[in-house]
DNA sequence: AATAATTTGTAACATTTGTTACAAATGCAA
DNA sequence: TTGCATTTGTAACAAATGTTACAAATTATT
């Protein structure tokens, strides 16, 4: 178990024995869980903090409308609902069900608490994990409140842009991956690439493209 | 100065003599700031934790297509970007700048760090903050996914509803200012509200709203 | 009360995106 | 290669929302 711990952004910076050590002073249990079982409902309240330790789970964000409700998937050693531990409310976002068998670590929130003040490091990890969600999230508005699906993909190709800092950028998704990722149909997205091309902003064949008039793409999003 | 911390969420709980003790220990700075001056800038690094003590800021998000760029106020006691402190990358978000005259509180975040350890009651409160903010986010990410009027208007009653508990609601706001909140223009939202008063689904008079079929309201979300 | 400012209703029309369906192109496997 | 699956291009039409402009209703101000 302290093997896979190593690795998780939760105990990262701490050694085999500290997090042995640790574990011994800290309340815990562990939990198998089978393939398909519900771990959690939206709405439960979340008082434990769980980790991931192997298998795969599933939150599905149920979304009202019901059509595209999105789907999270979370491998090991990730922790669960690391943002809804705390806060006002403390509620469970999504229904959090089983992908396959495993086992997840379970430390009640009082018991995290006092690991948290106990080690410094683990509270540090665990603020960059929060903030780090929180910092998504706050990325994630600025996609949402894109109204175009111009201004969609230029914001995409420049945020792409930026991460490799070259202008052929080599997208690994499919046009329909990207037409979910926007929440838009996929004939929708196609057609505006075919408009962004015919206007020599960029040309884009199957999962290369390549950035033509840079300017234009960022007039997009006005300057 | 603190007087006014102690009704801050971040230090919330303590006494004014734990304060007291607690700043002797903390290395900290009182920085006035004037009417209009500049803060910080988006993308500067986030270093230090700020608090506001006095007057008023506003972070402004500069919106890419320019037009509706949303504007955050600020009034003390809060925390300036609690949620970027820590994470990954720590930059701010906002443009940040005075619309009054004031003073900030400035730790830096090494000392911040301190301060979170030695005493769990604050580093508790700043969980809470932060989570808060992330939920807030992953509330508002819902609303922006919904794709119609219909939809947000549904979702913002039944929103309210469940706070007040009441069919009737006297919103506070002109559809001026929903839409705005919506991201729709107001017209638009003028008609979707009178597609759904002559489907008896409510009826909306200025400030007053009544509903008067639930189930259809909720049906539009999908129940 | 008279006037002005704000808010809301309304309509014609443009734009954007969704829907559906099918064809063409490409990649993959037998 | 051949056949099949996946991906992409395309088009006609529907639906939703934006744009613009103005009228009506309401509220605030003098």
């Amino acid at each position: 178990m302290y093997q896979i711990l190593l690795n998780s952004p939760l105990f990262k910076g701490l050694t085999i024995d500290e997090l042995n050590d640790l574990f011994l002073h800290v309340k815990h249990q562990i939990r198998q869980f089978r393939n398909g079982e519900m771990l959690a409902q939206a709405g439960d309240e979340v008082d434990k903090a769980i980790i991931l330790l192997e298998g795969r789970l599933q939150g599905e964000m149920v979304d009202f409308a019901g059509n595209s409700l999105k789907i999270e998937e979370l491998d090991p050693p990730q922790m669960v609902a690391a943002a809804f531990l705390f806060g006002p409310k403390s509620l469970f976002p999504v229904y959090l069900s089983a992908k396959s068998d495993g086992k997840i670590l379970v430390v009640t929130k009082k018991e995290f608490t006092a690991m948290l003040t106990l080690e410094s490091r683990i509270m540090v990890n665990y603020l960059n994990i929060v903030s780090g969600k929180a910092q998504f999230l706050s990325g994630k508005i600025n996609f949402l409140s894109l109204k175009t699906i111009r201004e969609k993909v230029a914001f995409y190709l420049l945020q792409q842009m930026t991460h490799s800092g070259k202008k052929s950028l080599s997208i690994e998704q499919t046009q329909t991956n990207l037409s979910e990722l926007f929440g838009v149909t996929r004939p929708s997205l196609s057609r505006t690439i075919l408009e962004m091309e015919k206007q020599e902003i960029l040309r884009w064949s199957r999962d290369l493209v390549t950035i033509l008039d840079l300017k234009k793409l960022n007039e997009i999003l006005g300057r």
